[in-house]
DNA sequence: CCCCAACCGTA
DNA sequence: GTACGGTTGGGGG
């Protein structure tokens, strides 16, 4: 083991003890065996691997143990007689799984450790200080008090019931003093449930404030007359003898001597077999289907492990070996004759399973270029049509679904129709006979002009509550499998009427996952690439421009060719991607990273956020006033009227006529009118310029925001409604448009006025709640770098220190420039800095940046070696990974043109820290609803929007107190438990009326 | 009506 | 130096 290596320690007996009153006491496997407790271990630390074990990214834990009591006769017994003598037995079910349970641990392919005479504490103790002894971060999972003494910088506690993290600020929050004196504390307040004395009538409040008071326990004890207390004092004074003999009881054993050296703890790849044919035996049928996809292999096919087991009663024979009831292996559903015919079929292989590569390989091949008819489709009139294929559905477990409506919107859309697409028999080998069908339900005929009768319903549909509560029952039931193409849409628009989608696939984010930054992910553009077929386009069946109409005025033979094309091809999309998240180890990005958001986002879409008209139209009315005072001032220093909003006829006048000294020119040959060179020329004294940067800054905030924002807000919600996209960034994070919520100004006071105007509803705040320099943060924690982990765990300013250790300046004192300097260089380091962008962003020279990039690296040779191992790894493999094991794509990094290949470097180099920051952003989103929900808190805290680095809630005034720490601590630990960061997360939140103040 | 370039707002 | 989306002007059809 060495430095930076991460060692889990997870607290085994603990693990029993919360499974064991976890779960319903008897749970018994089919031969009267009780494995409840057994079954809630697996099911613990399966939670804990699936994200914390990694086969192909350098996450961590690279260490790993679970550590048990070994009996209760240990060194302190001996000691003291009565410790823990008010333990009753262990109830009789529990005892024959204690063995059960070492058995699990070592089908996970886990060191399974304990010791004589010691408990599993003292052997946590060992190792954990070990550990630390040689420069290895250690994670012990349990939210034992008694482990807390343990707590340093380097060694934390994580609780993963209830998915909180430990560290040196928790355990001073919950026990008033650091970890360091947590011994002292349990010295004198005592365990009851372990029988160890300690002082009557002390507890931990007591206990704090007394070794705040005197420093430490024996300083307590030896001045202990001072305390002015009487009763108090006459306590501690009788018991100084017993409080000696707790702190000996209390105090964890550091030097256990270890069969197991730490090196032995290597965290080893899951043997699926071995831990499938372990949980059938079990009969964990639930656990062995998760495992058996997770680790790729076929449940089916792998026999029930042969497991000891002690057990008293002899009605309970061993016939452990035989076959069980678990397997719940789908079969393949049957072939039945497609309507779209030309299937093609895939051999399996001798056991009937291909492997992944292979199978995904296959899949590819069978469905490029195969041909798509679309004039075979059906279109359902009636509900027994619909009733049939939805059986169908249910049947093979599969299903495509797409939603046709009047608007992109989905939160003006209204529905127009459904389309559905089966595989009728299956994926299991990816043979297919897709069929497809689409569903009218709101087609309109007539023309709504004065000489017709107005509009009326088509004849033929479905009416439309039979038919939406036809779909209810296939959309919520999550044993059929809904694959949409952007499900984001179809589930806020089946969302809106009534049905919560369960069970579901999305393409896009499939592709995403697999292929950011090498393409876009809409269908068009992935039916193209994988399908090598061209869908119907949409402005053939609607018409474009003027002449356009809604969904649902076209015709429903054209429908039904656009429609229920639109759902095969997602179905066969999903057969061509499904397969290749398995081969290429992203299943777990996409089911734990992706697919969650969808929801999540539905929800903070569908809330909208609340925003004041009358400050915007004032703000409007200022800025028009104050642009057209800057107008005329400019049409005064030009000598004549132009459009200053026009680069081109500016840089006629502020070059030509004028003849002011060009600067830099845009890449269509044409002078630069931007803002840094427009300041360049202000600073040289010529009057006009620093107008027009003035006049742009106002009209840019009108038209952008002020003016803009009004037409935004819904009709019937009065909110605005952001719409989020979660595949269209190369790096992972989100982007927002119509409007885009995530550029509202900040920077400039006149523009923050804007932020006054996104406001809470009466009786509510604004809750904003941002990461604190994540980015440096996720930088110091995979480039290991000594001085800025040091620096963050300190809580010290990282620009000060930056610039201290490069300028030798000290931070008392430091002129702001200085400051300022190492500010941009640390912001440059994260773009992935060069001399030239450096020079420009300080506006020095060119060879000056280059010597403070040479003096950065000098000092900080860790970042040097991160950039250069990224943009090796980027060019050897054509993409980079977060520390969660996202994979951003750059296919141009090997390109001959020099600037193309270093622009390709720079973005390898910044992916991996803007996308991990997003990665752990995501995570909290994905966790914090639940964290509300579990404080009391839902529908009290609403999250309204993300911001990159910036979650913002709605909250109930009386709940904010409440609220806040949950969203704080999630969002501080949202990393943990699949990535345990090297430094600390800090979120700063506040709560206000509009989200200025908030902010 | 569509697309691109330039510019600028955010993290 | 990274990552986005929106507005405007302006050219082409």
């Amino acid at each position: 083991m060495k430095k930076g290596d991460h060692l889990f320690l997870v607290d085994g007996s603990g693990f029993i003890f919360r499974a064991f009153h976890a779960l319903p006491p008897l749970t018994r496997k089919s031969d009267g065996l009780p494995v409840g407790a057994v079954s809630g271990f697996c099911n613990m630390l399966w939670k804990l691997l699936m994200d914390a074990r990694d086969t192909n990214v350098g996450v961590t834990p690279t260490h790993f143990a679970v550590i048990f009591d070994y009996s209760s006769k240990t060194f302190r017994k001996e000691l003291y007689p009565q410790y823990k003598a008010n333990r009753s037995a262990p109830p009789e079910e529990l005892i024959p799984q204690f063995g059960l349970i070492r058995q699990a641990t070592r089908a996970f392919n886990l060191p399974c450790i304990e010791a004589e005479g010691f408990e599993a504490d003292d052997l946590i103790a060992t190792y954990a200080r070990q550990a630390e002894a040689v420069g290895a971060d250690v994670t012990i999972i349990s939210s034992d008090k008694d482990l807390m003494q343990l707590v340093t910088p380097m060694v934390h506690m994580y609780d993963s019931m209830k998915d909180k993290q430990i560290g040196i600020p928790e355990v001073v929050e919950r026990w008033g003093v650091p970890p360091e004196k947590m011994i002292d504390l349990q010295s004198l307040t005592g365990d009851s449930t372990d029988n160890i004395p300690g002082v009557p009538g002390i507890g931990p409040k007591t206990a704090a404030q007394l070794l705040q008071e005197f420093g430490d326990l024996d300083t307590l004890l030896a001045r202990a007359g001072e305390i002015k207390q009487v009763k108090r004092r006459e306590n501690i004074i009788a018991n100084t003898e017993l409080v000696r003999l707790s702190r000996q009881l209390v105090t964890l054993k550091t030097d256990v001597p270890v069969d197991m050296p730490l090196d032995a703890l290597v965290l080893e790849k899951q043997d699926g077999p071995r831990l499938v044919g372990f949980l059938k035996t079990m009969e964990f049928t639930t656990l062995t289907r998760r495992v058996a996809e997770a680790c790729d292999c076929d449940a089916s096919a792998i026999d029930p492990a042969p497991v000891k087991f002690e057990w008293g009663a002899a009605a309970h024979g061993p016939d452990l070996d035989s076959a069980t009831s678990a397997d719940e292996e789908a079969s393949a559903p049957p072939v039945t004759g497609g309507e779209t015919g030309k299937a093609t079929t895939i051999a399996a292989t001798a056991n009937g399973d291909p492997a992944p590569a292979d199978l995904a390989a296959a899949r590819a091949a069978a469905f490029h270029g195969r041909k798509i008819d679309t004039t075979a489709y059906l279109t359902i009139r009636d509900l027994e049509a619909l009733n049939a294929w939805i059986a169908a559905a249910r049947e093979t477990g599969l299903v495509a679904f797409d939603t046709e409506t009047t608007s992109i919107d989905p939160m003006r859309a209204e529905l127009v129709g459904f389309s559905l697409a089966i595989a009728d028999n299956g994926q299991s080998t990816g043979s297919t006979d897709i069929r497809a069908a689409y569903v009218p339900l709101a087609h309109k005929t007539g023309r709504d002009d004065l000489f017709s009768d107005g509009l009326k319903l088509a004849e033929g549909q479905i009416p439309m509550q039979a038919a939406l509560s036809a779909l209810k029952d296939l959309l919520e039931d999550s044993s059929i499998l809904k694959v949409a193409q952007n499900l984001k849409y179809d589930y806020l628009m089946m969302k809106r009427y009534g049905i919560v989608i369960q069970g579901f696939d999305d393409t896009m984010l499939m592709s995403y996952v697999l292929d950011a930054g090498k393409t876009t992910h809409g269908m068009d553009a992935l039916s193209e690439r994988l399908l090598g077929h061209t869908p119907i386009a949409y402005k053939e069946v609607a018409g474009s421009g003027k002449s356009s109409v809604t969904f649902d005025f076209v015709d429903i033979d054209k429908a039904t060719a656009y429609a229920a094309e639109d759902a095969d091809v997602t179905l066969r999309l999903w057969m061509v991607l499904k397969p290749r998240l398995v081969a290429e180890k992203l299943t777990r990005i996409y089911e734990r990273l992706e697919r969650p958001l969808v929801p999540v986002l539905v929800d903070m879409e569908e809330r909208g956020i609340s925003i004041d008209r009358q400050i915007l139209s004032r703000l409007s009315g200022e800025l028009g006033q104050k642009a057209a005072a800057f107008e005329d001032e400019i049409y005064e220093l030009a000598g004549e009227r132009f459009n200053i909003g026009s680069p081109k006829q500016l840089g006629d006048i502020l070059f030509g006529k004028m003849g002011l000294p060009g600067g830099s020119k845009t890449k269509t040959g044409q002078w630069s009118t931007s803002a840094q060179v427009l300041e360049d020329l202000a600073a040289e004294g010529a009057p006009l310029p620093r107008k027009i940067v003035d006049w742009r800054q106002l009209t840019k905030l009108k038209s952008t925001y002020t003016d803009a924002l009004p037409g935004f807000v819904h009709p019937e919600t009065k909110r605005v409604h952001t719409s989020y996209s979660l595949a269209s960034t190369t790096t992972g994070r989100l982007s927002s448009s119509e409007p885009n919520l995530q550029n509202i100004p900040v920077r400039t006071a006149e523009g923050r006025k804007i932020r006054t105007a996104f406001v809470s509803t009466p009786g509510h705040k604004l809750l904003s709640a941002d990461y604190s320099q994540i980015e440096l943060r996720v930088l110091a924690h995979v480039a290991e770098i000594p001085q800025l982990r040091q620096a963050f765990a300190d809580g010290i300013d990282i620009h000060a220190m930056t610039a201290s250790e490069m300028f030798g300046v000290p931070v008392e004192g430091m002129p702001s420039e200085v400051r300022r300097r190492a500010k941009a260089i640390n912001f440059g380091i994260i773009y992935g800095i060069s001399a030239f962008g450096l020079a420009n962003q300080l506006g020095i020279e060119r060879s000056e940046a280059g010597d403070y990039i040479k003096k950065y690296f000098e000092r900080f040779p860790g970042i040097k070696d991160y950039m250069e191992s990224t943009k090796a790894f980027a060019r050897e493999h054509g993409y980079v990974e977060t520390i969660f094991g996202r994979r951003a794509h750059y296919p141009e990094i090997k390109s001959s043109n020099p600037s193309m290949r270093a622009f390709n470097e720079r973005a390898a180099i910044n992916a991996p820290i803007q996308g991990s920051a997003a990665d752990v952003i995501r995570r909290a989103m994905i966790k914090v609803e639940p964290a509300l929900a579990a404080a009391g808190l839902r529908e009290k805290a609403r999250m309204l929007l993300q911001v990159h680095d910036e979650l913002i809630f709605e909250v109930e005034d009386d709940a904010v107190d409440a609220a806040m720490p949950v969203i704080v601590r999630t969002m501080e630990h949202a990393a943990m438990p699949a990535v345990s960061m090297r430094v600390p997360l800090k979120v700063d939140a506040r709560a206000a009326d509009n989200w200025d103040e908030a902010h």
